[in-house]
RNA sequence: AGCGGGGUGGGGUAGCCAGGAUAUCCCGGCGGGCUCAUAACCCGCAGAUCGGUGGUUCAAAUCCACCCCCCGCUACCA
């Protein structure tokens, strides 16, 4: 495992069609950096990709919600996760997207290339067309009655209520999900990848993994026992790569062929950035490199059955993935994170309240490696003020601010005593351990192992006292810090690879180096004697718990966006006077409110009725948006709004001014 | 329905694949110590018949069988 020259680390591509969560990060991102970090520390030559995929239905789908282009919404999310994961301290050496010319190239290169050698075919199928949307409809976007159990809204792929795997055929009473017209069936030609062909070589390529974690052997081992199906590979849609052939201009290669072909594609990109356009080649065509993959669980098939088969077709020279240490989920609250329902912690929410080494800490601590975790507030707080803080930075603080007090600079090492070498032995075992740990993709398990180190030096600093030898054996209280120092630097090095900021900046602090630029195994070279020391705020703070943010609403989270001062006075707020309140002739709990506003009055239609009398509202000073659009409510035209509070309990209150003012005065 | 993962003191969690003597760690509760440090740190105590039943074995949290419960996946949520 060690000793290689060079790693490429590929992870998973996020969907660039909301926010990324903090699960995507305990999935994929976190360990997937952990481990990038670590090999470079270990001298390795590194490549870590990823980045947006931004094709598909959905995103087409939200893109016309919003009355914008796909383009548009692939381009505001990947923005938004470069930048979330930038600030997160996921250090890809290129993040990039697959709405790329670049990529496209390469996507329709290996599909050219598999069509030609007869592991990509054309077959007619049958699939829902709604002829309202004018659009062929993926099996998710059809509902209909389950034929098994009845439910009413079951999907074309699944039922929700039985749990049964269905055909959108299967459906009685089939309606398009967007529009709830019914879909006719049309037939359909489609490509397909032919599986099926690659069998035999991918059992074989798979035998030969059996140190892969539990959940990704046995899920891919499953697939091969029950025999691979070919799958097609094309979809009815325009957004996305586009078919290298002619007549099937109205299609597109779908999205999973396309995501994993990004591996390679980013890599051709990273080498042209940097200057060496053959720099890819290193990583893909050497035998000498490894190839680790970074997902979660539901990822393991693309990345183990379907991406090796696509290379094994494309080209035999094309390094296969070595191991895929693939995730289980993170959940909240007892639920999976869900991207359309919004149950989901953000992580550019979460960046705003809290430092990325906070949140890679308590991830970490958690990580859900071989099962489910849960995300947990209480927790994280806990977590990281007891362990991160009182236990590591406790120790680190303690060590460094005594010596820099009392010294001014790293004491010289006298005699050891017992108590010494046992500190010291116990720095380099753990500190082997938690190599090895990390080594082994058990990065959860490494960083407890540092935090047992850590325990130990408390109860080693504890036990000698060094404020009590302070007084009298100068000497002695010198050794016993400068061994604390050694195991500080030892901890800084280990815990590096979860926690980089801070560790970064006091590894300079007390070797006066970048840790980028040091190697791994400089954390056991002791401490430089003489280095002047100056006393440093500790490293890292208490925090507090985020307000109750777990079960905000969807448009709340997804679309957090500021709004602006010009955005606020756009609305145009202003005082307005009720002048007259008539019933609405066609309407039973609305109001038409006469309303002068100033320069002029305004009929505002409010639904009111049954809440104020009309005597209650007449002359009251009310607050107006009045460049609301206007709109016809049962027939009676409404030009604003006016402003009221209202409870889940059902209680309405009329905002108003709290002393007399004249209509129209501009509210900011 | 099939497949994958899991059920361990009040909460969370390690150990299980390669069976063994006081079942790990964190939080929480209780009591003590220290005063270098961010009311931190250190020590001690209480608390678990390891989902259930049966089996293999000198010995089972660990292996086998059956059952119950939770979570996930089933080809576009990490």
């Amino acid at each position: 495992m060690r000793g290689m020259s060079r790693t490429f680390i590929g992870v998973a591509w996020p969907y660039a069609n909301g926010p990324l969560h903090l699960g995507h990060i305990a999935g994929c991102y976190l360990p997937a950096d952990i481990y990038a970090r670590y090999m470079r520390l270990r001298g390795e030559e590194v490549l870590m990709v990823s980045g947006s995929d931004q094709h598909g239905t959905p995103i087409t789908l939200h893109a016309e919600e919003e009355g914008t282009t796909p383009e548009e919404i692939a381009e505001r999310y990947h923005r938004r996760n470069a930048e979330s994961l930038r600030r997160l301290g996921i250090s890809f050496d290129l993040y990039t997207k697959t709405h790329r010319e670049g990529h496209f190239r390469v996507v329709q290169d290996i599909f050219l290339t598999l069509l030609n050698k007869g592991f990509i075919y054309r077959k007619s199928m049958e699939s829902p067309y709604c002829p309202k949307c004018k659009r062929f409809l993926p099996d998710r976007y059809v509902e209909g009655t389950c034929p098994y159990c009845g439910y009413p809204k079951a999907r074309g792929d699944q039922c929700d209520n039985c749990g049964r795997t269905l055909d959108p055929k299967d459906l009685i009473d089939i309606k398009c999900k967007i529009c709830s017209s019914t879909p006719e069936f049309r037939e359909t030609e489609h490509f397909y990848l032919k599986l099926s062909a690659f069998e035999g070589r991918l059992r074989e390529w798979v035998s030969g993994k059996r140190n892969w974690r539990a959940n990704t052997l046995n899920l891919t081992m499953n697939w091969l026992k029950e025999g691979l199906k070919d799958r097609p590979i094309t979809r009815d849609i325009t957004w996305g790569v586009p078919i290298p052939v002619d007549g099937y201009e109205d299609k597109r290669i779908y999205v999973w062929f396309d995501a994993v072909c990004g591996y390679l594609s980013a890599s051709l990109q990273w080498a042209e950035e940097t200057g060496d356009k053959e720099a890819w080649k290193r990583f893909w065509l050497d035998e000498n490199t490894r190839h680790v993959y970074f997902l979660a669980k539901d990822n393991i098939p693309f990345h183990t059955i379907i991406w090796p088969a696509m290379l094994m077709g494309y080209s035999e020279q094309y390094h296969l993935p070595d191991d895929v240490p693939a995730n289980e989920y993170l959940k909240l609250g007892g639920e999976q994170f869900s991207k359309s329902r919004g149950h989901a912690l953000w992580l550019d929410d979460f960046l705003e309240r809290y430092s990325a080494d906070n949140v890679r800490f308590y991830l970490s601590y958690i990580m859900p490696e071989n099962r489910d975790a849960t995300f947990d507030m209480e927790e994280f707080v806990q977590v990281v003020n007891t362990e991160l803080v009182g236990n590591v930075g406790n120790f680190i603080h303690r060590a460094l601010s005594f010596t820099a007090t009392r010294f001014g600079e790293v004491p010289g090492l006298g005699e050891l005593t017992d108590a010494d070498r046992e500190m010291l032995s116990h720095l380099e075992r753990s500190f082997r351990d938690v190599g090895d740990l990390l080594d082994g993709f058990r990065f959860k398990e490494a960083l407890k192992r540092a935090l047992e180190l850590s325990h130990e030096a408390n109860r080693y600093f504890s036990s000698q006292e060094p404020w009590k030898l302070i007084k009298g054996e100068r000497e002695r209280c010198g050794t016993v810090l400068n061994v604390s120092l050694q195991v500080v630097k030892g901890l800084l090095m280990m815990l590096h690879p979860f926690v980089p900021f801070k560790t970064s900046e006091m590894w300079r602090e007390l070797t006066g180096k970048g840790i980028q630029e040091s190697h791994w195994e400089d954390a056991l070279g002791g401490v430089e004697e003489g280095r002047v020391l100056r006393k440093t705020p500790p490293p890292f703070s208490k925090i507090e718990p985020f307000e109750k943010v777990e079960e905000r609403e969807v448009k709340e989270m997804e679309e957090k966006e500021y709004v602006t001062v010009e955005e606020f006075l756009r609305m145009g707020l202003v005082v307005g006077k009720v002048l007259e309140v008539k019933d609405h002739p066609k309407a039973d709990k609305l109001y038409l409110l006469k309303v002068d506003i100033g320069e002029e009055v305004r009929q505002i239609v409010a639904g009111l009725k049954g809440i104020y009398t009309p005597e209650e509202l007449e002359g009251k000073l009310i607050v107006i948006i009045k460049n609301l659009k206007p709109a016809k409510l049962r027939g009676e035209i409404s030009e604003g709004t006016l402003l009221a509070a209202e409870n889940d309990k059902g209680v309405v209150s009329i905002l108003q001014p709290d002393k007399e003012i004249e209509p129209g005065a501009p509210i900011h």
